[in-house]
RNA sequence: GCGGAAUUGGUGAAGUGGUUAACACGCCGGAUUGUGGCUCCGGUAUGCAUGGGUUCGAUCCCCAUAUUUCGCCCCA
């Protein structure tokens, strides 16, 4: 048998619409906070990523899905939205557009070459947004506060924003030497894996699972204290815009973000799932990256988010599910009736009838199964006697109440039914809030 | 890149070094010869991931590979 490649699954099913609902909210949201929709290949030269990722990560050292085209081209699957966006805009000059900033929106899978494990795959499916061409820190609380709404309208009421702030990458800096420094004379009382990040990556010290409760941490020198006056500046004004907008937040100084591009504000959405906090999306702002990938400078305030994790926490937090319910399911037993059962359903659902029919030729019995399986809401019986007189039997698959129709009137009487219906479900006890 | 655990029909799974691999659900058919969801009866696997090895004999023991899963590093 062949099988799926290693760390990729197949989603369809309930899953499959879950992630559809995701997909057709961010996409309605974006129409409202006019996001424009973006699509880039799903490969790039790989040098685009090494440059705006940064070389030094284990990121681009060892988890990239690299390959050479037959040209001997050395192509890397996207493993996030931004640097392909950011390319885009650079090569198509967005930044000359008459309408400024540039406001763009992308859903697609992202690809890393890692060791599959709970919720990480090598194929992924991510949704993002990005704010290209302004420094103004609304811009910040607007891309948190779109992700916020998406989240709270696809019905996670668990999402906690937690924020923090870089600074400019010479605050950045100073503030890795000052951690470096002060960590140094404690570090033998640090776990295995925090010695050797000491060097490599000290700002993971801070978020350590081991040593997050190490008590030389709590004093540990943050990084909004190193921040000079215009970064400290930016920071109070996003989080002011944020109170305005009544989006709670959380200022947390160990939200730390892997990647070089990132500067100033940086935020985490975390959800709790199967007992573990895990962040289902994550952002900032990314000052430098247009300038790094050979555009002009541009200030830029982006956000990614994993629809995968989304899901599972949309499940987790007992999200209804979208049904999956028809109309109509038509009956047929011979020829003659099937003939009527195929003509029939073209003509019901071009009146936006969700219409099944029978396909295999079995017995009644099996047909009810069938139909009420699928949560058909009305049968349709095809019976050649009814049928001599133009007429078929409906069934209200509820009340079980059945009546014979005139061809001619079928569609008429559907109507009328279906509207009835619909208010009774309306009126069901137990489903308002 | 490193480590642990797993892999038996459509599904959930039991099980054993020795001719026919439990049980349940599902599915299909029949009783009810075209109105069901209950009941009863019957049917339902190129058979135990793949490739090697040990053995008279392997689904079972050993090795490798693949995949799944859980961790580590890292996190987009």
């Amino acid at each position: 048998m062949i099988t799926k490649p290693k760390g990729c699954s197949d989603i369809y099913g309930k899953e499959g619409r879950y992630f559809r609902k995701v997909d057709q909210i961010v996409s309605l949201m974006a129409e409202v906070y006019h996001y424009d929709y973006i699509r880039t290949p799903i490969f790039e030269s790989s040098e685009l990523f090494h440059r705006g990722i940064g070389e030094s990560t284990d990121v681009v050292k060892k988890e990239m899905y690299d390959f050479e085209d037959k040209g001997g081209r050395k192509m890397t699957l996207r493993p996030e939205g931004t640097a392909g966006v950011v390319r885009s805009y650079i090569e198509n000059k967005m930044y000359g557009n008459p309408v400024q900033p540039v406001k763009l929106y992308y859903s697609g899978t992202m690809y890393r070459y890692e060791r599959p494990q709970s919720g990480r795959d090598r194929e992924l499916t991510q949704f993002g947004f990005e704010l290209l061409g302004t420094n103004d820190p609304c811009a910040d609380a607007e891309i948190i506060s779109f992700a916020y709404q998406v989240y709270k309208i696809l019905g996670l009421k668990s999402v906690k924003v937690k924020i923090n702030s870089l600074g400019d990458s010479s605050s950045r800096l100073t503030y890795r030497e000052k951690l470096i420094h002060y960590l140094k004379p404690h570090i033998d009382t640090f776990c295995k894996d925090c010695q050797t990040r000491l060097l490599e990556n000290p700002l993971r010290i801070l978020d350590c699972k081991i040593d997050c409760n190490h008590p030389i941490l709590k004093e540990a020198p943050i990084t909004l204290d190193s921040l000079n006056q215009e970064s400290k500046k930016h920071f109070e004004e996003v989080c002011s815009y944020l109170d305005l907008l009544k989006i709670p937040y959380e200022v947390d100084p160990t939200i730390v973000r892997g990647l070089d591009y990132y500067n100033h504000t940086v935020f985490e959405f975390v959800c709790e799932i199967e007992g573990k906090n895990l962040a289902i999306g994550a952002g900032g702002r990314y000052n430098g990256l247009v300038s790094t990938l050979g555009g002009p400078q541009t200030s830029c305030v982006g956000f990614a988010s994993g629809i995968g994790r989304v899901v599972l926490a949309m499940q987790e937090e007992g999200v209804e599910e979208v049904e999956d319910s028809i109309d109509l399911f038509l009956f047929y037993v011979n020829e003659e009736e099937k003939k009527y059962a195929v003509f029939l359903s073209q003509e019901l659902r071009l009146a936006g009838y969700k219409t099944e029919m029978e396909y295999l030729g079995r017995s009644m019995k099996a047909q009810f199964r069938q139909a009420d399986r699928l949560k058909a809401k009305f049968l349709i019986l095809l019976n050649s006697k009814d049928l001599d007189q133009n007429e078929v039997k409906v069934k209200n698959n509820q009340t079980k109440e059945e009546e014979l129709v005139h061809l001619d009137a079928l569609i008429y009487y559907l109507d009328e039914k279906m509207e009835e219906n619909n208010e009774e479900e309306i009126f069901l006890p137990g489903k308002e809030e």
